[in-house]
DNA sequence: ATTGATTCCGAAAGCGCTTTCGGCGTAGCG
DNA sequence: CGCTACGCCGAAAGCGCTTTCGGAATCAAT
């Protein structure tokens, strides 16, 4: 025939199989790897495949075979404007992942808060996908319980409060933010501020709880531990720091659920004329590429989420494939970075 | 029938018209507002299928709509690490803007940078999507040229060199740094140091347009411009204000391509004792969280972000809809926000 | 009553692929 | 030479939905 370049009909199954003198089924065969096929015709119809530049629709194969080869990422809900820089990684490492069986990514947010449970409905029941992943959970989260009652696989970066069902990828939360306070005990620090976060979200609850620990386990009381909960940005840290800071016995070091709290923390010192790592020590957690270029450098933990990505989404691919998720519980520990906003007590302030 | 509740195959369209007694095209009609059916049976079976929880298979209706009924955002290749914040700021702009249609996000990457012809291809011929959104377009970039030769349509997140052919949203970044330019004249500087980002990204190709066009309006020569190039993170910008720092008449004022970069540069003016904002001006671009939190906060020309992935979101579907390419094509300004690395020359500074 | 227009729904084809089943042809065996 | 065995491929059904076409019913008009 003339002119085959310039079809601008699509090539399917049909023309391709049309083009070799097969069947639509043969040529299935031959392209999927299947056994009882010459070698033969399995080359000349994968060559001419190639030549003709086809590529199966996903949608047609999808139904046929009755599977989503899809997984979903659930957006967290609107943090309002605190674009966190995770997802990109994330969403990189799932893609990695993913690809090794040419399976898609896509991205999912609920409109509102509330709409959260429908959209994990509507999910589950269309078939959309074969798997989801989570991100933050909260305390008590029913999109978890959602997912199951659904029997859709699902793996969750992080654990909400009752975690043993299902498959999940966590740092040690409380484990690290006990070493925060041994760290700090260690330094002669004895009067502590905490700077929290929310605690709907679990992961805010298991840095508080690691804390509260960390200050039993050292012989201090509760007496020498002050608390505030603040929203989880600049300006929420520096609030709950000033406060403290502003108090009669003011903590000698200030602990942040977060590193974007901390930074407005060390912002509340500055303010004050205080310094950071000498006058009063500030410690954060994540690991963010910002405290390394904020005033003072940031001392923090660092967890490990280089990979985390790629790690929930082979995750993923286990359970789908049908791995207990009880087997896939993986727990890592944050790692103490020093940098400057830690220092040893000040001999006088322990004083009151 | 007993126990519909446990059934566990799935509610389709045809178990649907069955428990109603009709037939599947009817209900199929029912639910996506056709004209010709009752107002009576519509709502009949409309309350029915929200009473089963039923939710269409999208796999089958796309098959039979002929439509993909989603849009591919194609990730920026493998920066090694620095996760972009933006990202998911755009993500979640684009999400808003497709769930107005109900239409599916799917993020993809190529595995190498080499393989992205590949993907495109990929995606163009089997239909996966209805259209994509790029963002960094290289100087001359091929992937838009084969976006349009596979006529997918496509939104791209700023402009190659040749941008009269397609739809895209871009700030002026040439605009910007002429800006940046006057900007810093009027600060009596007249010896100044651009640290600019690889050219092959169009974006730091208008950019360093843009300085040097400043130069020229300004009445400056090309004398009074040290030029570096480096990578776009904090090391190479610290690497490329220090070879400037360190010559025989260094500028009195350094402009950064990106936020990232003039971090770096605030760091290599510390470790020389110079104090951004009174020894040496230090300006950057994007308007990133972090250079409120540098030391010094940091100087810089804004982009409007906060809406991009919305705008871009809505052009796509307008394209696909039939709208022409070149009527959605939108440049926005950046804006100069004054924090604390810029200030006036000093005298002694500007005689060598 | 006959016709024509209208409203609503059923029948059926089809989207592009997968997969089961069966049948053809050739090879291997007695 | 007839038998089974096997390798390879075609026929056909089916995945769950959309959409065209036509037909049954209802209604208005002649």
């Amino acid at each position: 025939m003339f002119g085959e370049d310039l079809t601008v009909s699509r090539v399917t199954l049909k023309t391709l199989a049309a083009d070799l003198g097969l069947t639509e089924a043969t040529v299935s065969r031959a392209l999927n790897d299947y056994e009882d096929i010459a070698e033969q015709t399995r080359l000349r119809v994968q060559k001419e495949a190639l030549a003709q530049g086809y590529a199966p629709n996903p949608s047609a194969r999808r139904l046929a075979r009755g599977t989503a080869e899809a997984v979903a990422y659930l957006m967290p809900a609107n943090q309002r404007g605190v674009s966190d820089s995770f997802i990109g990684q994330l969403l990189q490492g799932l893609g990695e992942s993913l690809s090794k069986r040419k399976w898609d990514l896509l991205v999912m947010q609920a409109p509102a808060a509330e709409d959260e449970a429908e959209t994990i409905q509507k999910l589950a029941r269309s078939g959309t996908v074969s798997g989801v992943v989570l991100s933050r959970p909260y305390k008590v989260d029913k999109r978890i319980k959602l997912l199951q009652e659904a029997r859709l696989p699902f793996v969750v970066h992080g654990r909400s409060s009752d975690c043993s069902d299902y498959a999940w990828y966590d740092v040690d939360n409380t484990k690290a933010f006990i070493d925060i306070v041994d760290h700090l005990v260690s330094l002669g620090h004895r009067r502590l501020g905490y700077v929290g976060a929310p605690s709907y979200l679990n992961f805010a609850h298991q840095r508080m709880q690691g804390v509260l620990q960390g200050i039993k386990y050292n012989g201090l009381s509760e007496a020498d531990l002050l608390i505030e909960i603040s929203e989880m940005n600049d300006l929420g840290g520096e609030q709950a720091a000033s406060v403290m800071l502003d108090c009669d016995t003011p903590p000698t070091a200030l602990i942040c659920a977060t590193d974007i709290q901390a930074i407005g923390a060390l912002a509340a010192l500055r303010s004050r004329g205080l310094r950071a790592g000498v006058d009063v020590s500030v410690i954060g957690y994540d690991g963010l590429f910002i405290g390394k270029h904020s005033n003072p450098p940031l001392t923090t933990m660092a967890q490990p989420l280089a990979h985390s990505g790629r790690i929930l989404g082979d995750m993923l691919l286990a359970l789908i494939d049908g791995a207990e998720p009880k087997s896939l519980q993986e727990l890592r520990n944050a790692e103490l970075v020093r940098r400057m906003s830690d220092g040893p007590a000040r001999p006088s302030q322990n004083k009151p």
